[in-house]
Parts: C-alpha cells; structure tokens; sequence
DNA sequence: AGCACGCCGACT
DNA sequence: GTCGGCGTGCTC
C-alpha cells in the first residue's frame, strides 16, 4: 500500500511552497521521520510532517509526485513538542516551518550520504544498529553498576545527600530559599541575582536534584556565547561528566554551539536525542536540541542579546526556551544580574499581570568558593566629571593617579572602550577629505598596528595613503580614539611605574609595565582568546585595555579596577535600548572587580563622564538595578515601547535606495489603503502603525542599499495575525516595477535593534 | 535557497 | 563560432 506524505525541505518562506511537499512512500512514517526525498536534480534531507493534505484538495497533479529515496534509519522521529516548537517558532517569527525544522537539526544530517550516517551510528554503538539503541547501551550500563538513582533504596535519600560527594558546596541560606522556591512553583523563573551571588550553583543543584529525581530526565542550559563562558561548561563537565558522578555516565554533558566542528555537533545532537545526554550545554541554537525527556531549561545572562538571532529565522532563544517550558512542561529558569526589561516586566506581582515568577539573590558571596567577607562587598563606582578636566582628555588625572597606585601594589586594571581600532576616521586638515569606505555609508577605522583603513562593516582593507587621496596634503591625523590608541596612550602616561614583581620567578621587580589590549582584533586568531586571558590571570599582564568583550563572562580576580573611559554614547542614542545596555555592560564590569578577597583592597568602578548626574551612572552607584528598571520601564510606557507595546521591523535590501523604500511603501500602503476593508480586518489593521520607510542608520553596506520598516502594534497578536497576511502582500508587491532591484527582504519580529 | 534555462558581450 | 554573465522560474 503507498502512503502520501507531507515532507518539510529546507525551503525559505517566500519561495512559493507551502507548508511541505507531497511524497509517496510504501511504509506508513509517523510524523517527525526523518526522510531523504529528492528535490528537483537534488536529493534532500526532509522531515515527514503530517498526512498530506494536497491528496485530500487535489492541488497537485498525482503524475509530478516523487517517491521518498529512504528514511534515516537509527534515528527515532522527532517528538510532537519539538514539532511544535519549530511550528509556532516559524508561525511567530515568520519563515517556513521547513526553514526553521531544517536549520534546526545538525548540519551533517543534511550532508552525511546513508551509507556514511549509518557508520557514525554503528561506531558509537557496535553491539546494535537499531532504533534505540543508544537508550538500551545507556540503561544497561546504569543498572549494571547497580546506581540508577531510581532505584529503591537510593531513591529514599534526599536528593540533596545524592549530591554530596559530586563537589556541591554548603549553601547560602538564599540560595536554599530560592531551591525551595524553584521546587514549590511551576515557574516560568527569574532568577535576579548579583554577580558573585551564586546563581551558577543554584543551577548546578537544580540540575543536580532533577537528574537524581529521575533516571531520564534532561536539563538544557543556554549560555549566550560559549567561548565566554567555558568557566561554567568546566563546572558542569566537572560536576556531572564521567568519573565525578558516575551516577550520571561518561558522557552526561554535551555541547552544542556554533564552535563546534559538524561531527562534534551531530555526535552532541544524537545523544540528546537519544536520551543518552542527561545535559545539553549550549547557546541560542541549542534550544531547538532535540531532548525527548527535556525537565529543565536555564538560560543564563538571560539580558544578553546574543539569544537573538540575527540571521535566517530571526528568533529570541530566550522567549522560545520560555515557550518550549510551556510546551513540554519543563520547568524554566532564566538567570541574571540585569535582567532585560522585558522579563523584569513579566517578572512583577502576579497580581500586576507579572507570569514569571521573581527569585532574588541581593549578596554576593564569590561564587562557589568559599571566601571570607570582604570579598562579598561591592566595588565602589566613582564618576569622573570630565567637564573639569583638560579638553580633549582621554584619560582624566585622578583616573591615572589611581592605575598608578594600584599597579604600584601589585594589582590589575582593566580599562574599556567600545571601539576597537586606533581612530575611528583618518582626516585631512587641509582639504577635509574622510576615510570613508567606498563600498559602505560608513568610515574606514585606522588600524595603526598595520597601517591599514579597515571599513568594520563590508571588510575591505587599504594601506594608509601616504598622502591625502583628494588633495596631496601629507598631514592626515586621525580623529576620535579606539583601543589600540588606549594601550599606545596609557604605556606613554604609566611610563615612569614599575613592576613591583613577585616572589614568583620571571617575574622581577622593576619592570617595565605590562599593558595588553583584548578586543576582535587581538584574539582573531584561534585560541588567541585563551593565550591572553591566561596570561591576565597568571598576572603577566598589569594593565588590560580592551572592548567590551573584556567585561562579559571571565572572572579576573586580581583586577581591583574597571575604568570606562568614554560610556557616555549610550545616554543619548536613538537606540532605545542602548542604556539597558550600558547599565548591564557596566554591572559586568563591576561584577569584574574585586573578586579576590585575598588582596583585601576595595576595588573601583571608574565611569569618566560629561553627565555625571546622569539617573543611569547614580543608579549604578548604589549597585541599584531596580531603581534604574523602573526609571527606563516608566520611560517606555509613556512613551509606548516594548515591552508595552509589539514591534516587528522589516528590512529590504535593494541596488538602489529608492528600490528599497519604494518595497516598503508599495506594501505599506497596501495595509493602510486596502486592508482595512478586507472582510473582518478592519478591527486588526487598527491596532497595527506602520512608519514610513526609512534608511538604515548604515545606509549601504559592500555596495547594497538598505532600508527598513517599523510596525507597531499595543497588541502582539494583532500584531501577529497582520504579519501574517502581509506577507502575501510583501510578495506580490515585488513583482511592482518600481522595485526593480530588490535583493531581499525579510521580517524581524521582537527586534533588537531599531 | 539551489539549480536550471535563457538570452547578450569578450575570448580560443 | 563558444564561454559565461546573472535575470526569471521551478522544485512534490
């Protein structure tokens, strides 16, 4: 008997498919199979959806339908919840559902011919090639060593007492008040918690008590980018992986992120989704793992934008994970020390509407190690009033009395900018030429290291002309100052400082200062990152300037001061999210500080500042991020931003700028001229604003023009149900010949950047 | 998105 | 006379 199909292929939104296409196939394959069909010359890796519907409607002609080449034997189909994570995903963001389902599996199952995934099967397992096998080769192993936790008598003990022995440390009374909590509620969690109050260790025990409640449950933790943060995946692989616990397997915890080699990712990804992973450790992507006995997401500096995605599907790893809890009825913890207004938002009483619920963790106690009080106090944050220092001083006097004294005693200062580079523009004195890029609306950066003019945004690098290109002037000087100007700057100011060495040998006393520079530019090479930061943390390094990139996820415990030289852009940006930014980037940097006890010394938060009244910087320096919560949320609302209202953004790309616009008015006009008198949709068009076109703030980029749409809505399912009928609109407005030259477009809902 | 087919400029 | 540019159009 042959049985018709509907198969997801990866195809994007606005190549005109729907939902799957039609396939035949002897057997009947439940829904979530993985399949290889072929696809026009092709043949593809697809995901067998649902019954096909085009048999019942008779779209489509029997004669063009092809037959399903074979399915992707070993593998269990994927479970309903994930395929309805990756429905409501595409649904919610806007793309196909095939889009979302292929670019959600790993890579190599779309490139690994049968023959070749059928090996990578057979090698992890050797005893059986079947279905579920990986469950069995697990099982056996657990009850072979006679310590699956289920088991009778073990299961008596609390799962506390299973913990001790794996490495768990006494817990603060907060973060037992918050276990307790996070046990007694269905959540979703926000965990506010100080940097250095423990929050690491709140998963950990979460994790810890989940996995010894029940034999095959699966916890999912979200880092926002794993090379920042392998501090916590030491701590997971250390706690939970091989010989520390064997109650959890050899191989309990595995990645998956962008890092990764595609054999590494398949490898992570098959043994989530064999169930033989107890903890998947990973970032955005990994919150469409496949985890068939998924209990726990945590998504920890849940504030960080790098859950959002900013390619393909556009989507927030953070709102999904909080979705997918729903749907598989996992409990969800997001964890941070500035949160995003949004979840602060969805965090207040419950009787204010708040639907997740707020746990805090107000003290900080350095982390998991056991230090005495003074490392538990809070830098002090000065505020520099670069009003009353010399004009144009990147540096202001107390500031460089201050990196003196501290080198002076052995301690480290970490100085950042956020702008790598040594000068964001070259100029001519004489004639006023620029060092724009040719290819994009935006300066070139002078890189004095090489003497080059790199444009940030398309790449394109040049030799610093000798002399003016428009008017032969020899003197061209830089304007304005990035990180490589900071490290030339601060090496000719502490000149006259010395080392005070150490007992440790290499390391003598009366040496000249030791200043590195970390930013993209210094670590572009592989394991750059991590030859630098160790040689901050073994104390070869007395100065450290840097980007921003310094301030996220390392703890460097010896630093007693953070200076920012220039934070003050934040305050006035069109963005109006940059100061949540800021605040959150300089809670960072403070939480950088002073976490070594042993020094003893009260480390300094620097901020060099025209404002220094600013409500953000006094906010900051009561450590105060509620005050600071409300003042912004309180601005949002009068002012009708997210989170009190809903935005999508469309963006086109187009030869000319007129092309561009002219996409974005042609289908705006559409939902303001027609759509209101399309049948029943006058009450949703409404609730939907849509602003006129406008370029982006860089307005071409490698020679393609850019412009974007904003729409907005105080309803986000009004919001929803226009986006979805527009998109029709969007396509056909294409075909307009006044959009001649129209490259792409695509939607972003919830974005980030406006 | 791929990968075709298809119709106009500089090369063996 | 062909090789190749990337503009439209299709893939169950």
């Amino acid at each position: 008997m042959t049985h018709w199909l509907c198969v997801l292929v990866q195809t994007p939104a606005y190549a005109n498919l729907g939902v799957g296409l039609s396939y035949l196939s002897e057997l009947p394959l439940p829904p979530g199979t993985l399949v290889r069909v072929p696809l026009g010359k092709r043949e593809m890796l697809g995901v067998v959806w649902d019954a096909d519907t085009a048999q019942a409607t008779g779209e489509i002609e029997p004669g063009k339908i092809k037959s399903v080449a074979g399915v992707l034997e070993g593998i269990a189909p994927l479970s309903t919840s994930w395929q309805q994570l990756v429905t409501f995903a595409a649904t919610y963001y806007q793309r196909s559902v095939g889009e979302v389902a292929l670019a959600a599996l790993p890579p190599q199952l779309r490139e690994l011919s049968p023959a070749q995934m059928a090996r990578r099967l057979k090698r992890k397992s050797p005893a059986k090639a079947a279905l579920g096998d990986w469950e069995a080769e697990r099982s056996a192993q657990v009850k072979g060593g006679g310590r699956r936790p289920g088991d009778t008598e073990q299961s008596a003990l609390p799962p506390s007492l299973l913990a001790t022995g794996t490495g768990a440390p006494a817990l603060t009374p907060e973060q037992t008040t918050v276990l307790a909590q996070i046990d007694e509620h269905a959540g979703p969690f926000l965990l506010f918690g100080a940097t250095g109050s423990g929050k690491t260790e709140v998963y950990l025990q979460c994790v810890e008590q989940l996995l010894a409640a029940d034999p095959d449950a699966q916890a999912l933790i979200m880092v926002p980018e794993i090379n920042l943060t392998p501090q916590l995946e030491e701590r997971f692989k250390a706690r939970f992986n091989a010989t520390a616990s064997p109650l959890y397997g050899e191989h309990a915890v595995v990645s998956l992120h962008s890092g990764m080699t595609n054999p590494q990712r398949l490898k992570s990804w098959l043994a989530a989704h064999s169930g033989a992973a107890r903890i998947v450790l990973g970032t955005r992507m990994a919150v469409f793992a496949s985890l068939p006995k998924l209990r726990l997401i945590v998504v920890d500096e849940e504030h960080d934008p790098s859950y959002k995605s900013s390619e393909g599907a556009r989507y927030s790893a953070r709102d999904l994970a909080v979705y997918r809890g729903k749907l598989e009825g996992a409990k969800v913890i997001l964890g941070s020390a500035t949160p995003s207004l949004e979840s602060w938002h969805h965090s207040r009483p419950a009787e204010d509407g708040g639907r997740y619920l707020r746990l805090h963790m107000p003290s900080r106690v350095g982390g998991n190690d056991q230090l005495p009080a003074t490392a538990g106090a809070l830098p002090l944050v000065r505020r520099v009033d670069m009003n009353h220092q010399p004009r144009k001083a990147v540096f202001s006097l107390p500031l460089i009395e201050a990196i003196k004294e501290r080198v002076a005693r052995g301690e480290q200062c970490m100085v950042f900018l956020n702008r790598r580079g040594y000068a964001p523009v070259l100029h001519c004195t004489d004639c006023g030429w620029k060092s724009e890029c040719p290819h994009c609306s935006a300066y070139r950066v002078f890189h004095k290291i090489d003497r080059t003019l790199r444009c940030h945004h398309c790449g394109f690098t040049e030799r610093v002309p000798r002399a003016c290109p428009t008017c032969g002037n020899p003197d061209i000087a830089p304007l304005g100052r990035g990180t490589e100007q900071l490290e030339e700057l601060l090496a000719e100011l502490l000149a006259d400082v010395k080392r005070p060495g150490s007992m440790t040998p290499g390391n003598p006393r009366g040496e000249p200062l030791r200043i590195a520079r970390i930013d993209a530019d210094s670590t572009k090479l592989k394991g750059a990152l991590e030859e630098q930061l160790a040689a901050v943390h073994a104390g070869d390094v007395d100065v450290l300037v840097g980007t921003q990139m310094i301030a996220k996820g390392h703890d460097f415990r010896r630093i007693t001061l953070v200076a920012a030289v220039n934070p003050d852009g934040a305050l006035f940006s069109a963005d109006f999210r940059a100061p949540e930014r800021l605040f959150s980037l300089l809670m960072q940097a403070a939480g950088r500080a002073g976490r070594d006890a042993a020094l003893g010394a009260q480390s300094e938060v620097w901020i060099q500042t025209f404002q220094p009244a600013h409500a953000l910087y006094a906010a900051l320096k009561r450590h105060d991020y509620p005050a600071f919560a409300a003042q912004q949320l309180k601005e949002r609302e009068e002012a009708g931003m997210p989170p009190f209202s809903a935005q999508a953004l469309v963006r086109a790309e187009a030869r000319t700028q007129e092309a561009a616009q002219a996409f974005l008015n042609a289908a705006r006009a559409v939902a303001v001229n027609e759509m209101p008198a399309w049948d029943g949709w006058a009450t949703v068009l409404e609730q939907i604003t849509p602003y006129p076109a406008v370029p982006m703030t860089i307005q071409r980029v490698a020679n393609v023009e850019r412009a974007q749409m904003l729409i907005e809505s105080p309803s986000r399912a009004a919001l929803q149900q226009f986006l979805t009928a527009w998109q029709d609109v969007l396509h056909s407005t294409r075909s307009l010949p006044e959009c001649k030259g129209l490259i792409r477009w695509a939607i972003d809902v919830d974005p980030l950047l406006i």
